[in-house]
DNA sequence: CGCATAATGAAAAAGACTTGCATCTGAGTT
DNA sequence: AACTCAGATGCAAGTCTTTTTCATTATGCG
């Protein structure tokens, strides 16, 4: 999935969106945010401090995206195996879509489709709810793993 | 969501299942599976155990519950709390259902609606997946969050 | 430039879950 | 009913992720 285009502009949005909340542009932040635009799929804290080449804190890190997640400005998804992953939100889909995994060999394919808009604010409705939003994860065997 | 139909014949099954597989029944696994017999909602392994009046350690229970999982007796969802919660999977849904959990106060509600299936083997077929499953769980303010 | 306050690093803590190992027990066998 | 042994348990200790505390540093507004 493209996160392929220019980042400048985005960069832009983003520390106006920092400013405007108090928030400091910090070279930790910079660096997170810089790192997150090129990833192909979501990534740990853990990962994201390794390939920070150990230039933050790990607790940086995770404060940085917890606070980033706050402002809506990345997105967080779980994968099942107790660990948190980020991905950069990006304006294309909102942030919104969704993934497969292999059970086997944790491969992520990023997938666009998903179910009819109509399906949540009828569940909203029915139940009184307010602002719904949902998480949806795939996951299977792949083609390699079906295999072996 | 209805747990409210007799468990003596799913029992017996289980208690077949487990032994099919050179698993024994033992007390703590009896009174594990009678207490998620009971819950309404997934609940945490410290939960259970808590409920369990300590009658067995907190080992065990994380323990029975893989085990459980493993054999597709429980299932293990994720509200994105860092904390693995579990259900009986009841044979009405085949343990196939989704929840919608208030972002402030966590109240559960079980959610009987999902997308239609062939979603689910289009995007399997695409990527050359195969045994694709979903988890799907709904995000949202209930009504009494709403006005606080 | 200076200052208020936000952000950071380092260490420690918290929390969920797992593992090692000695002991115990379920349940099939005799 | 006793025998046997693999599977299950308890307890202690360990791992892994994430959070907190607190002293120090640094951003960015005036």
């Amino acid at each position: 999935m493209a996160h392929s285009h220019s980042h400048e502009h985005d960069l832009i949005d983003i520390r106006a969106k920092l400013r405007g909340k108090d928030r400091r542009i910090t070279k930790p932040r910079e660096e997170i945010l810089e790192l997150l635009g090129k990833e192909e799929h979501p990534v740990t804290a853990k990962t994201l401090h390794e390939k920070l080449s150990k230039s933050c804190d790990l607790v940086t890190v995770y404060r940085s995206l917890k606070m980033l997640e706050s402002m809506h400005l990345v997105k967080r998804f779980d994968f099942g195996d107790n660990t948190a992953r980020y991905e950069l939100i990006c304006p294309d889909d909102h942030g919104h879509h969704h993934h497969l995994i292999c059970r086997e060999c944790r491969t992520v394919v990023e997938i666009e489709e998903c179910f009819d808009s109509e399906l949540e604010s009828k569940i909203a409705k029915k139940h009184g709810f307010k602002n719904v939003t949902h998480q949806l994860e795939f996951f299977g065997l792949c083609s390699s793993c079906q295999t072996a």
